[in-house]
DNA sequence: ACCGTCCGTGCAGAATGGCTACATGGATCT
DNA sequence: AGATCCATGTAGCCATTCTGCACGGACGGT
């Protein structure tokens, strides 16, 4: 019964297998069999059934990952216990963010830890699918994600800090018809050519839910994940798209306009794992980030174009 | 930052040095030694600091400790939440017992798991100072304790289970003076010689009480631990004694009088680490060591001789 | 139906880490 | 001042665990 080991376990459960569990862990895939055989002969109880070419925990091996947490936590815990008795928090904390947000947040919150002795923060821009991001939090402390309006909740398991809302609105060209209007409905917008995210990507469902209030089916001409590329192409005029506001990049030419009518917007979370929180650093580094995000949702962002 | 290190570290404390805890974990002081270096490199700050030729916790090696139970704790009930999904908890449980109660609960207990499968007992008779109990934790599973009424709370930290209140009743010999009575009360037992347990050591404030009582200071001919041996002098008329009713063994002759106006009495507690207290076989034991205790306390002890 | 591919597992060897035994430095008690 | 006890270093052994490779089973495409 060994921490190690049940943080094996745990990572067996949530990447889905012992290959990725091994990827994550930097282990190779026989080391993390043998823990999991070692464990379960510990035990008494098989923790895991094959299915398929994979495996799967039973619910032995699923109730031990999940009292596993309880363990880290309190391990965590501990060492917070006494690094208490220091002066200030030290360690690295490792961040994830997705494209845009990364843009935003990382360089203020570098700046905001750059005074910090002993702290180091390991910044990577991590877009993945919406129901993936929990699953970055095995690699990272902190995990900014984010999710549409009116999407389901992260999964049980992950704890989860707001920073901030941010509406969607809809970027033309200056050449565009509705260029010159500040707000506008969903019915305005029927028959319009739009470039939104890959599928499953977390604005995805705001679309659907746009078009659906403009009366038809939307008519997506291109998809692009990144929304630098998505700017320049909406600039260059081939086509429209729904942008959040705060973090769209500035790009001559192309207008935000406000979209009434229907909720458009998504939350910017972050993630993180629950024995991760309870890091002194990583619970300072997250309070850095939500103060610069109470900037952020405070900026008084008006529908205009981004030519600066 | 390693399980075995932090239990290292409990015991330390506990144990009050590194010899003492080196003994009850079946190590060498080196080892233990070796353990709280690399855990205090690991923590960067210092978890023991020299005092005389021995040792005592810093105040972050105190938070780490408090923290390492609860720690211990989320292991033991990791394992306890994967055994649940087994048929029946299975282990070995190691219980110790005061002389008195040893003889009395250990042929019942045993007895009682003899059905069960794969749980073993290991029984062991500690008769310690009533202040050295709760340190009884760190060598058993179960401590079963005793504590005069009136005495002090045990310590926190470790988790208490009451089994039963055991009455004090005076023994005499058939020859003695008072040895027709049934009821008496202290006033009557000034000037008797006494035999009583060791300094320090549980029943011996009830004692002190009565006598304070009689109005005089106890006059005490002979200190004896082991109530065999003090049943078998009050026998031969050497003096009496005060003794528990339910667990003073047989001996021809003895008269246990029942005493009045005067609380005198002890309380018998089963004592449990918390973490062990986790462990689905050791909660198993003590369910049956409550239920044979419940029997005792409604045993129809009447004041008599025990010469059967 | 077959073969390529992927995944989990077992078996060697190698490296890492922890423990024992012994020696040292320091503090207390007689 | 000497003896004793305690904690701490050091060298060497031993155990545990990881890597690298080979094997068996299962899915999916042709």
């Amino acid at each position: 019964m060994d921490l190690r080991t049940l943080e094996t376990l745990r990572a067996v459960r949530s990447q889905g297998g012992v290959t990725a569990a091994a990827t994550v862990l930097h282990l190779t895939p026989s080391a993390v069999s043998q823990q999991l055989a070692g464990l379960a002969a510990e035990m008494g109880v098989p923790l895991t059934e094959r299915v398929g070419r994979g495996l799967r925990l039973t619910p032995a091996g699923a109730a031990l990952a999940d009292a596993a947490v309880d363990v880290a936590v309190a391990v965590e815990r501990a060492r917070a216990a006494c690094q208490g008795h220091r002066d200030s928090p030290v360690g690295t904390v490792r961040v994830s963010a997705f494209q845009s947000a990364a843009q935003l947040v990382f360089p203020r919150l570098l700046g905001a830890v750059a005074g910090w002795d002993g702290v180091t923060l390991e910044c990577a821009d991590e877009d993945v699918a919406l129901a993936d991001f929990p699953d970055l939090t095995d690699r990272f402390d902190v995990v900014v994600a984010h999710r549409p309006d009116g999407a389901a909740d992260w999964p049980p398991g992950v704890r989860v800090v707001p920073l901030f809302r941010e509406p969607l609105d809809v970027a033309v060209s200056p050449g565009h018809r509705l260029a010159g209007r500040g707000v506008i409905g969903p019915e305005e917008l029927a028959d319009e050519a739009w470039i939104t995210v890959r599928e499953g990507f977390p604005v995805a469902p705001v679309l659907a839910a746009v078009a659906a209030r403009s009366g038809a089916a939307p008519r997506i001409a291109h998809r692009i994940n990144d929304f630098t590329v998505a700017t320049a192409m909406v600039a260059a005029g081939h086509g429209i798209s729904l942008l959040p506001r705060h973090t769209t990049p500035a790009f001559p030419g192309v207008r935000l306009l406000r979209l009434t009518g229907v909720p458009a917007g998504r939350r910017v979370e972050a993630l993180l794992r629950p024995d991760r929180a309870e890091r002194r650093v990583v619970a300072r580094v997250v309070g850095a980030l939500t103060a610069l995000a109470a900037e952020i949702d405070t900026v008084p962002a008006e529908p205009s174009d981004r030519s600066g």
